[in-house]
DNA sequence: GCAGCCGCCGAAAACCTTTTCGTAGGCGTA
DNA sequence: TACGCCTACGAAAAGGTTTTCGGCGGCTGC
């Protein structure tokens, strides 16, 4: 299987180069017959056009590129899907880059990105706290997860403090009174949103955290059991805990089973981030909030469409979480 | 920021197009001081070469196209990441396309890379199961995960049967005798190949399977939990379980606490995949087999250059896994 | 003084496709 | 019969780069 070109496809047809390129296109100035000839003719060498000299002439690549921070992280991989999914794919392919964090990495590629002269960048950092913008380049950008610091730019980010308003939301529903906030490493935005949204909701309801103040800490399981540990010292009474993520909340359930706490009937527990393999097949089945991020990566391609045929944004999207319910919450009672 | 031509540069430069590129390129034909002010002049007009121009003269695109079924699954990002490190990205991008499993859009993707002019292409599969060959194609093909059906095809895949083998040899070293094997559906070949390996280093050491039988089921914490309790049901000094996953080692470290029975001085319990976020934070931290996907990504990048290079292999190759030790095994007593 | 060579540069072709414009022939109309 | 119009097709330019080849000036060696 070779490639045949354009010029091949002509001479099979006995047309000329110009009529081959019509009639495959679908321009009106060529009669039924002789279309129909070149059409059997590419079937007949499985001609397929070059995109490359398409996009010479046409000054678009068809191409987008993906810039991203943490490739094995799980934020980049949904946003990722969406944006592939809200490109047609026949229309658009995406260059994947990883950075992994590297300042240089990141130039690097950003040179070959534009070297190959792709329409369009999105760039997905690995935490949500704000990112330098990659200042002003020939091709539109839209930053998702992690907003550029440049408000000229477009940035499009999860509601981290809706999703801790939500969350204390559905406990105060459930007729939960003594909530408790265990969370990851306070320098993460993420972690002090969400905490924010917390203590609004309760303040909203006249009430304040069990245990007193938010249990910052770090991202892991063992944080979990250790802060719960402490949590059911202070405070044994509590009836709810909303863990800062799901690996803190699988921590969280750990021990409450080991004391011999039921969950939901006696302390309701909800995770953050639905990263199902841990939510889905937790002891219960952990309620948590679901970042959206599929829909976010969507909406990014989306912006970024727009921007590539002239219709600019600007500033920080804020897009909306998702209460995902399954069997570590339940009303009291 | 606008996008300069390399006659833009020759224009500023005072020089020809052809000895600007000369110039640019490293060509020895050209005075060290034109090539000083060549090479200003593009600085000044932040010159990038425009890639699809050059591909279409050297018949290289300088891209390759990555093919998934399954982005979201913990295989294919590994894989991806150790092939994005052994191209240079400054030589090679790679395009990302994720079928989700429909050959109708494999089909279509693969159109779309074909026209794009991808220099080759690695095609990773969602399960280690052979899956139907793409077929002749005018650029090589590398399938990485999932083998081919045709053996005329390059196909690199990890070495299930010695990962079985190295899981029970661990255990035999740590001095257990009666050593069960729970894993996952029967219909993978990762789990009749990861169990084949196991009984047979069992055999060779005169021993069988505690419970008589290898435990197939699901590939979920929960069937790792029910199929803990039949086995201590049916062997109470069970002195270590094979789990032919993470998640399932997880639901078996689970009841194994609920129980009361200590790992690893009881019972030693060893996983599979080296899935971090489970592996990493279960409690004990679980030893397992890493698939060392990263490095077959790179090798698959490696083969995949060397037949663009005009030295095409064929055949599976198969690669080593390793063992990771962490706490959940130890020497008896 | 002349042949030949070398160092440096420019003109032009090539890669493949799209699009504009020109042209040839057929037809209807005056 | 002559003119104009319409349909269907082809020639050619354009897009940005690389590469080949030819040319020009100056130098060496006889």
């Amino acid at each position: 299987m070779s490639r045949a070109t354009l010029r091949d496809v002509a001479k099979l047809a006995g047309v000329s180069v110009a009529t081959a390129s019509k009639a495959l296109n679908g321009q009106p100035q060529v009669r039924a017959e002789t279309r129909e000839r070149v059409v059997r003719a590419a079937e007949q060498l499985s001609f397929s056009p070059n995109t490359l000299a398409q996009g010479l002439i046409t000054q678009r690549s068809g191409t987008v590129g993906l810039l991203t921070s943490d490739l094995e992280g799980r934020f980049s991989i949904p946003i990722l899907m969406g944006a592939e999914d809200a490109f047609g794919s026949d229309q658009t392919s995406v260059f994947l880059c990883d950075a992994r964090g590297d300042t240089i990495r990141e130039r690097h590629h950003l040179r070959a990105l534009l070297s190959r002269r792709v329409d369009g960048l999105i760039v997905v950092g690995a935490r949500p706290d704000s990112r330098p913008s990659l200042g002003e380049l020939p091709i539109p950008v839209v930053y998702a997860y992690a907003p550029s610091d440049d408000p000229a730019d477009i940035s499009l980010v999860t509601d981290n403090v809706g999703g801790g308003r939500t969350a204390v939301d559905h406990l105060i529903r459930c007729g939960r009174r003594r909530i408790a906030h265990i969370t990851g490493d306070p320098g993460y935005s993420a972690a002090q949103d969400r905490a924010r949204g917390a203590v609004d909701r309760l303040t909203e309801e006249g009430l304040r955290l069990s245990g007193g103040e938010v249990w910052f800490g770090m991202w892991s399981e063992a944080w979990g059991r250790g802060a719960t540990r402490m949590l059911l010292d202070r405070d044994p009474q509590v009836d709810a805990i909303f863990a800062g993520s799901d690996e803190i909340a699988r921590g969280v359930l750990d021990v409450l089973h080991e004391e011999r706490i039921d969950v939901p009937s006696q302390v309701a527990v909800i995770g953050f981030d639905n990263w199902s393999v841990l939510a889905a097949n937790s002891r219960p089945p952990l309620t948590t909030i679901d970042l959206n991020l599929e829909q976010l990566g969507r909406i990014a391609a989306q912006r970024l469409s727009a921007a590539m045929e002239g219709h600019p944004a600007s500033g920080v999207e804020t897009f909306p979480v998702r209460l995902i319910t399954r069997e570590s919450t339940a009303p009291l009672r």
